[in-house]
DNA sequence: GCGTACAGAAGTGTATACAATTTTTCCGGT
DNA sequence: ACCGGAAAAATTGTATACACTTCTGTACGC
């Protein structure tokens, strides 16, 4: 690595964000599957790469390791961390985990004003027109379908969930990604069980029945859970032996 | 500080935990109060008093940071690490989440075998009966009504949680205990709710009914968090102007 | 040939030096 | 007295050196 200057004045540009730089940076590999469930992570190597001292890398480290994106290897005394494996039992949990925060956020949202909680629900509403529709025309396009999911579930949450909700989503959710890339494809049944129950979580906010919208997104999440297992179980799973 | 000795053979003791103990350490503080609401948290004052260096503290914080018993000032730019305010609004965000982690670990809990479930539910029952009593004697003893009511949660999540919701329980529920050692002694109708609300648990969870379980979990800490919220109000808020 | 001990390499853990940024203090001007 | 501002102090951010642990490969004894 080249010596590392100061940052005087010039460059430098975004200074104190050096560790959520890293951050990201190795999330979004992990999420995308270019840093293989299982491999290992060498503080040196990334720290090299991404022109930084191992101590940021570090702090990064710390947080993925937290949050679950990174686990460190059995042996004793030292780290060693290496990317999370990919499991059915691993997907299971995570799943039925994001459906109590998403769900406790929309029980929230269907506690909001009328007039907020109509305009949330038109969003929703269309938002999973729009999927319906992306999902049913011949090659579906998969990074759309995503977003517009993503997009979907993310409009009750920051409509509606706390500060701390909110850090706990941002912190889990990204993980299910990694299986949704992975596996969604692959779903016999497409995605038509999964807009409907888009349409229940949409319907219960907007008549601001908490219980029913907490149910549903519990559902929503709980049933994806169960439809992506069959396929891991099919194909197999990732990183794990 | 006294010069950092390489630690040879000798002492030296618990190695790779020194980021471990120091996290511990401060919690403990903020749990109990300690280390007041609003407080500031200096690095080196803390490596010093505990005798490492401020990389290990540094890690420490960080996580402390990011389950939230540690918030960052706002002064954009550097960190500036103070101990979270107690807010009224933070408890009922905090309850309502611990009550879903703990309420999805007791939908687990209901679907375990017959035999690992009826013992389970004995123990509840057990400690509850044993609460209910600690709880109506003249003098209440303060910490032995909270291990108990502590015993009783864990036992059920212990049970029958994956590794990734006890992760979460373990980082998220200690938070609880702020708010509980601070009010609980102020609540006016005693435990007596809380008791049968547990007895409700237990009953659920013997019984095999997961959505039961659940909604009583869940409906054991919103209630708590009202109660709790109420006498907030009354009492007011710390570290937070 | 096979296992074991040992040297070396690779990698993580911690301390510490120094840079960058706040905060605080102290001073002259009004 | 009060304000603004510059100098000093305090504190965090980052890099780096070195200690310690774990892994790898190789040579030696059996």
């Amino acid at each position: 690595m080249d010596r590392q200057q100061p940052m005087k004045a010039a460059a430098a540009a975004a200074r104190g964000a050096r560790p959520t730089v890293v951050y990201h940076a190795l999330r979004e590999l992990i999420v995308r599957g270019q840093l293989a469930p299982g491999a290992r992570i060498v503080e040196s190597d990334v720290a090299t790469r991404l022109q930084v001292s191992r101590t940021p890398v570090r702090g990064a480290l710390q947080r993925l390791t937290q949050e679950g994106y990174v686990v460190d290897s059995p042996s004793l005394q030292q780290s060693r961390p290496t990317v999370a494996p990919m499991t059915r039992e691993d997907a299971m949990e995570l799943f039925s985990i994001v459906g109590e925060i998403e769900g406790l956020a929309a029980r929230y949202a269907a506690q909001l004003a009328a007039g907020v909680r109509e305009k949330l629900a038109a969003e929703l509403t269309s938002l999973n027109t729009r999927l319906g529709k992306a999902a049913t025309v011949r090659t579906p396009r998969r990074d759309l379908l995503h977003a517009l999911d993503e997009r979907f579930h993310r409009a009750y949450v920051m409509a509606a969930a706390g500060p701390r909700l909110l850090a706990l989503h941002d912190a889990v959710k990204p993980q299910a990604e990694r299986y949704e890339r992975l596996y969604v494809s692959l779903l016999s049944g497409g995605l038509a069980p999964s807009v409907k129950e888009h349409d229940a979580i949409a319907r219960a906010i907007r008549s601001g029945d908490a219980d029913a919208a907490q149910r549903a997104v519990q559902a929503n999440w709980r049933n994806a859970a169960t439809r992506l297992g069959a396929v891991i179980t099919t194909v197999g799973e990732r990183g794990a032996w």
